[in-house]
RNA sequence: GGGCGAAUAGCUCAGCGGAAGAGCGUCGCCCUUACAAGGCGGUGGUCGCAGGUCCGAACCCUGCUUCGCCCACCA
């Protein structure tokens, strides 16, 4: 036996990883040189966010990523992957106010600015930490070194400078617009960060009297937000419509307000559909211009003066009767409706779906409010992203992503980038207190630069999060430096981030890149699947569903998950989302490392979201192990081999010709699947180039191969004397220990650890580096393709599982040999079977005899099998078999073969066919329905003979030539 | 209201013009000296519906139905 170090039964990763991990980063690995003459490939990785740490969605697109850069780096390219953390803005604006009033029941107005800030810097360095050692512990080959954050000095740089130049360019402009206020986060947010939600509401009808009419006289309007109405200045009504002609231009009195505001003919088209509607409620709309955006335009139009009736905090304010000021919105909705019933104003109210908007980050329902703030003149910018994507400088994968893309870009609006909080980048801009001009510049001015005056103070605002994030792929590399980085690496090879921030930040970053650098950021983007629980709904943390990638790593019981559920103290309620945690993780969650993970993830990828679960991952971790085992087998029986020797064997073609038809066959599967997976990878398809590694490991290597080279293995150290068996033996060890190393490269990229770890334990040629993360990923070589060696094996593999079937019929332990005879007609077919009758016996356990005889009748107790056209196992039971069930058995293969039969009949006879359709495909199916008809005629002679007679068989269409 | 996508085995999904596939589940039989996180075998599908194109359709076209997702300032 062998005196290899057993490797233990199970594979440990907890025992693997943290050896790879420390060996890679010592070594500097994962650093790309900017220098370097090779050509290179790069990525930047969607920078995380500091609010927390690594969830299950970017353990998706991290692996993907990683995937790709180490594909790349070990073909030779220069392969660079851009690591950064975001500061997220409004996100940990939120969190840390959260968190704020929880502790201490404060605001961010109690703490300062100041302070706030110096909190904000203390979460971004624990969190920033924290994701950095997940993305070290799942393996992922970043470029440390330059690691960057969206905040740090040399983004802050790229960050004025763009502000700058766009404001010199006019693309960056000061204006007051209607714009969407948070009044929880006290800030503007843009278009993107609004959700529209049709939420329960009321449409209430309201009689506003008109001024000098008689008593009761009043025009009706509707409405949804009622307390609007203190901020009404006009009421507007069609221009032709003929039930109010008579009041154009009449004054009424606005309820509960004292003030009377006059009735306006309108005539507009607004969003493509005519305003007012007439046919809607009463036709006749109130109009409140600073708080609602159609209400703003209308009064752009008809010269209303626009009155601002709600604050900063959502409040109603001073113009407001004093009565108002200071109520939330819902309590003066409530007031005002009390006050209009009780003045008999109020008509009819019924329930009504409302779109209301909410902000995505703190919930609160938006107001619609006239505001001056900063924006970018999107349209100019978005005119040269769409022809890139036109000329296919920039292709989105999937493929039908593009529309989606070029619809946002060729309907954008201008975007609102300032904001009202303190945890960005600041606006370099200086307002002055005595002309009131603004100064845009890169230093701190000392001095206006329109009068001079000192008395300048910079803006308050900050930037929102989304102008640095589009300066990444560039501002990562150094710009606005010309650096060698940047003329190496950018454009990025690809981009691969979720279907959420497509708007975000890819068509911020295709924007920025090709108005400062004249060139698109990246040249593919990969977007990827959402994940989704196993019932398809969003994972997440106030669900109870969600599942943490280094829980799969390292596993966590039922307990550990319960407690944190103590410790995060989500919004909702504990027990509540115990039960759920209980319910969708009832034994934990196994450590399953990260290679199983990573696996996962590439083979689970598809177009559609991925639905996981612990069970999935399961089956990859299995098959982890799987490898492990067979590696293990490997080294416990490659004594003796010498890889060098086995090498040069193999280069010249005596060498060659003497491997045997189980090595030319597995040589040529592992050429061929090195092929498909990298053909996979080359088109994104990594759940094809995870799957083809999968089967070939599993239903090739492990289920055939290995079983096939086990006699010649174990027998080799028994006869050290016998010339023969030796090289067999020496063939048999190099050409596994081939298939193992390839497949080690192979996988690499998607299972670093334990493939790393397999392949630096096996013996290889001398001549290739020391670490297999940067020796070369296999080429597939046409050369070992071997056509016949496949057909062979593809026979082989036939017969052995039609002897197992029929073991297994007849209840013939796996354990117990069986006498078979294989009748095969045809004599090529047969002298493969003779050659290889041992390889037979030995998959499926039977003794076999071969005969040319295929028309004699069956000994008596026997059972058959037909394999193709001409070739029968008959299988020597001993009057062991159940004849009735024999018969059943035989008649529905009967049954299959007649359908199959009129198919092919039918296609046959059918002229269109044979004269339209290529030659080949004509030609397969004749031989088709040849090997049916055959196959046919050998099961009605085994019904026959069953049923104690000769001659033709029930059914029909037996026969037919040959 | 627009746009996009999806409907294939009990479940989750591949396949996208020339013989219906995988994994899981299920049902059997095996602790065979790499692996029970394993081996072997079986069961299971008029490929959502209706038309059309084609010699040939799960695949292309049209319509319909049902689910998703994204975008959208209608009172």
């Amino acid at each position: 036996m062998t005196t290899t170090s057993a490797l233990p039964k199970q594979y440990d990763p907890s025992e693997v990883e943290p050896r790879w991990r420390r060996f890679w980063l010592e070594n500097g690995f994962f650093h790309a040189d900017e220098a370097s003459p090779t050509v290179p490939y790069s990525i930047t990785l969607p920078p995380p966010n500091v609010t927390g740490s690594l969830h299950i969605g970017h353990a998706l697109g991290f692996t993907l990523q990683d995937i790709l850069i180490r594909w790349k780096r070990m073909q030779g390219f220069n392969a660079m992957w851009m690591p950064g953390i975001d500061h997220a803005s409004i996100a940990v604006h939120v969190l840390l106010e959260k968190d704020l009033q929880r502790r201490e029941n404060k605001t961010r107005f109690d703490l300062g600015r100041d302070e706030f800030l110096r909190q904000a810097w203390a979460w971004k360095e624990r969190s920033g930490v924290r994701i950095g050692e997940q993305e070290k512990l799942m393996g992922y080959s970043l470029d440390w070194p330059r690691e960057r954050f969206t905040m740090d000095e040399r983004a802050n740089r790229a960050v004025i400078e763009a502000f700058v130049r766009l404001h010199e360019e006019g693309l960056i402009f000061r204006a007051k617009r209607m714009i969407n206020w948070d009044p929880v986060s006290e800030t503007v947010v843009s278009d993107l960060e609004v959700d529209t939600v049709e939420e329960n509401g009321s449409l209430w009808e309201i009689r506003y009297p008109i001024a000098g009419g008689a008593p009761g006289d009043a025009i009706v309007v509707a409405t949804t937000r009622p307390e609007t109405l203190l901020g009404d200045t006009a009421v507007s009504v069609h221009a032709g419509d003929e039930r109010y002609k008579h009041l154009h231009g009449k004054l009424v009195e606005l309820p509960l307000t004292g003030r009377r505001i006059p009735i306006v003919a309108v005539d507009l088209m607004i969003d493509g559909k005519s305003w007012p509607d007439p046919s809607f409620g009463s036709g006749a709309v109130k109009v409140t211009p600073a708080h609602d955006p159609t209400d703003y335009e209308v009064s752009q139009h008809a010269g209303l003066p626009v009155l601002q009736v709600i604050d900063a905090t959502g409040r109603i304010c001073d113009p407001a009767p004093a009565k108002y000021v200071g109520m939330p919105m819902v309590e003066a909705r409530k007031a005002v409706v009390a006050d209009l019933e009780a003045a008999g104003l109020l008509g009819t109210v019924k329930d009504y779906k409302v779109p209301r908007g909410r902000s995505q980050r703190s919930g609160a329902v938006i107001e619609p409010m006239l505001m001056e703030q900063w924006w970018v003149k999107a349209a100019q910018l978005a005119e040269k992203a769409i022809a890139a994507v036109e000329q296919g400088k920039t292709r989105f994968v999937p493929e039908h992503e593009t529309k989606t893309f070029m619809h946002w870009m060729t309907h954008i609006k201008d975007w609102c980038i300032s904001r009202q909080l303190w945890c960005g980048h600041r606006i370099p801009a200086w307002h002055c207190a005595q002309c009131h001009g603004i100064t845009v510049a890169r230093e701190p001015p000392a001095a206006c630069t329109h009068c001079g005056s000192a008395a300048i103070t910079q803006d308050e605002d900050i930037l929102d999060t989304w102008f640095s994030s589009g300066l990444w792929p560039f501002s990562t590399l150094g710009w606005p430096d010309r650096t060698r980085e940047l003329a190496t690496f950018y454009p990025n090879n690809v981009l691969v981030t979720g279907p959420d921030i497509l708007f975000f930040w890819v068509a911020r970053m295709m924007m920025m890149g090709l108005h400062f650098l004249g060139k698109v950021p990246f040249r593919t983007v990969y977007l990827t699947s959402i994940i989704t629980d196993e019932n398809g709904a969003k994972m997440s943390k106030t669900k109870g569903n969600g599942i943490d990638p280094l829980d799969v790593v390292f596993g966590a019981t039922l307990d550990q998950l319960i407690e944190r559920v103590d410790i995060e103290r989500p919004p909702v309620d504990l027990e509540l989302l115990k039960r759920a945690v209980r319910k969708n993780f009832p034994k934990g969650i196994p450590a399953m490392g990260a290679d199983a993970l990573r696996f996962a993830m590439a083979a689970l990828n598809t177009t559609l979201r991925i639905r996981l679960s612990v069970d999935r991952v399961e089956k990859y971790r299995n098959f982890i192990n799987k490898l492990w085992n067979a590696s293990r087998f490997a080294l416990m029986n490659l004594d003796g081999y010498d890889p060098e020797r086995f090498e040069a064997q193999l280069s010249t073609s005596a060498g060659r010709a003497a491997l045997g038809m189980p090595e030319r066959w597995i040589l040529s599967r592992l050429q061929a699947v090195v092929g498909d997976v990298d053909a996979a990878l080359e088109s994104f398809r990594f759940n094809d180039a995870a799957g083809a590694i999968f089967h070939f490991v599993w239903d090739e290597l492990c289920d055939w191969y290995i079983e096939i080279a086990k006699p010649h293995l174990y027998a080799g150290a028994e006869f050290e004397q016998d010339a023969a068996r030796t090289a067999r033996r020496h063939i048999v060890q190099g050409v596994l220990a081939t298939a193992l190393e390839t497949t080690m490269r192979l996988m690499h990229p998607f299972s670093p650890f334990v493939t790393g770890e397999i392949w630096q334990k096996l013996s290889k040629p001398p001549q290739l580096p020391g670490s297999l993360m940067i020796t070369v990923f296999p080429r597939s070589d046409p050369s070992w393709t071997d056509a016949e060696a496949e057909r062979e094996m593809r026979l082989l593999q036939e017969v052995a599982v039609g002897c197992r079937m029929l073991k297994q019929t007849y209840g013939v332990s796996p354990a117990q040999s069986t006498d078979v005879e294989l009748r095969v007609g045809n004599a090529e077919q047969r002298a493969v079977i003779e050659r290889h009758l041992g390889l037979i016996e030995r998959a499926a356990k039977v003794t076999a005899r071969v005969s040319a005889d295929i028309a004699a009748p069956a000994p008596a107790g026997s059972a058959k099998e037909v394999v193709g056209g001409d070739l029968e196992i008959v299988m020597l039971l001993g009057g062991l078999i159940d004849v009735a069930a024999e018969q059943s058995r035989i008649a529905k293969d009967i049954a299959k073969a007649d359908k199959e039969i009129a198919l092919l009949d039918r296609k046959l006879g059918n002229a269109d066919f044979l004269a339209r359709a290529p030659e080949d495909v004509v030609a397969e199916q004749r031989g088709r329905l040849a090997e049916e008809q055959a196959r046919r005629r050998r099961l009605a002679d085994a019904l026959a003979t069953l049923s104690g007679g000769a001659g033709d068989a029930p059914g029909g269409a037996a026969g037919g030539a040959r």
